[in-house]
DNA sequence: ATGTATGCAAAACATTTGCACCTGG
DNA sequence: CCAGGTGCAAATGTTTTGCATACAT
C-alpha cells in the first residue's frame, strides 16, 4: 500500500480531468521510466521520436504544462535557460545539480523544511511552493573524469 | 569598516577587470539604487531610458552577464521565464517571492545553511552555489489587496 | 592610437498559439 | 457524433551575436 503506485495509468489522467490520449500516456510513461527523472521538453520530444512516435514538440509543451497544472509533474527552472520536468511522486524533495555531468540528485532534510516553515511564519508569508537547489560537482565527477554524459 | 561599501565606484569595475564605461557605471548605479533590488534586464533598460540614457538592451544583457561573471551581481531564475539580477553585497541570502505583488524578500537562516553543508558533505557533493526560493503570498497581500505593484 | 565597448538589427532559442484535421468516449 | 486534442507552422518573448562605429586608457 504505497501512497502512490510507481506506474501511471489512464486513470491518473482521467482523475486529473484529462482525456487518456496516446500522446499523454506516452509522455507520462517517458517521465516515469527515464533513468534520471529530470527531463526538458526537448528530451521528452526526442525520446518520443526515437520510439517512432509521431508527436509534435508543441504537444509535448502543452501536455507538460497541463500535467503541471494537474499536479502530475513539477517544473524546475534550473540554470541554463530551459525548464526541466519531473514526475511528482507526492513527496517533496530538494535538488543537487551537478554542473559537470548534468545529473540531478534528490534529498530531503526535515530540519531544513522545519526552519523554512518557521522563517515564513515569522515573516507572515504564506508559502505555496518552495525549492532548494545546490549547484556543484557530484562525487563521481571529482574522483575521475570518466562520466560521459554531455 | 563594512566589508563592502554601499556604493559602487569605477574602482569596483576596474578590480573586476572591466573598463569603467558610462553604460556600466549607470547600470551598476541602477542595480544599487533600485527600491527592490531584483530587476530584470528589461527593468534596467527601462530605467536607463527613463533617465534619458542612450543604451541598448543588448548592452544591458552583455553588461549584466559580465557583472555576473565578475561576481558583482547574482542572477536568479525565478518562475516566469525572465531572469532577475541583484547586486551582490557579499552576504548570501535566500528569497521569498510574492506571487501577488512580485516583491522579493530576503532572509538568512544559519541552521538551514548548516544543514545544507552537511547534506552536501554527506553526499560527497562540492557546492558551488545554492539558492532557496519560497513562492507564496506576502503579509501585505493577505491583509488587504492594496498593493499596486504590477 | 588601439583594443575594447556599444548600438542597432538580425539571429538564435525556448515556449506558445492559431487553425484545420483527427480521435477518444 | 462532438468536444476536446493534436500536428504543423507561424508568432512571441527573451537573450545572444555580427558588425560598423564610438570610447576609455
Amino acid at each position: 500500500m504505497s501512497p502512490r503506485a510507481p506506474t501511471h495509468e489512464p486513470d491518473d489522467l482521467k482523475k486529473a480531468g484529462l482525456k487518456a490520449t496516446l500522446p499523454r500516456l506516452k509522455i507520462l510513461r517517458i517521465l516515469e521510466d527515464s533513468a534520471d527523472h529530470h527531463l526538458t521538453a526537448e528530451d521528452v520530444y526526442r525520446q518520443l521520436l526515437s520510439a517512432g512516435e509521431d508527436v509534435g514538440l508543441a504537444t509535448v509543451y502543452r501536455v507538460l504544462t497541463q500535467f503541471e497544472a494537474a499536479g502530475l509533474v513539477m517544473r524546475h527552472n534550473f540554470e541554463g535557460g530551459r525548464a526541466v520536468f519531473e514526475i511528482n511522486h507526492g513527496t517533496h524533495h530538494d535538488h543537487m545539480v551537478c554542473l559537470e555531468c548534468g545529473r540531478v540528485f534528490e534529498f530531503v532534510d526535515d530540519a531544513i523544511e522545519e526552519r523554512q516553515r518557521r522563517v515564513a511564519e515569522k515573516a507572515g508569508f504564506t508559502v505555496d511552493a518552495h525549492q532548494l537547489y545546490m549547484y556543484g560537482v557530484c562525487e563521481g565527477m571529482k574522483k575521475h573524469s570518466k562520466c560521459s554524459k554531455k
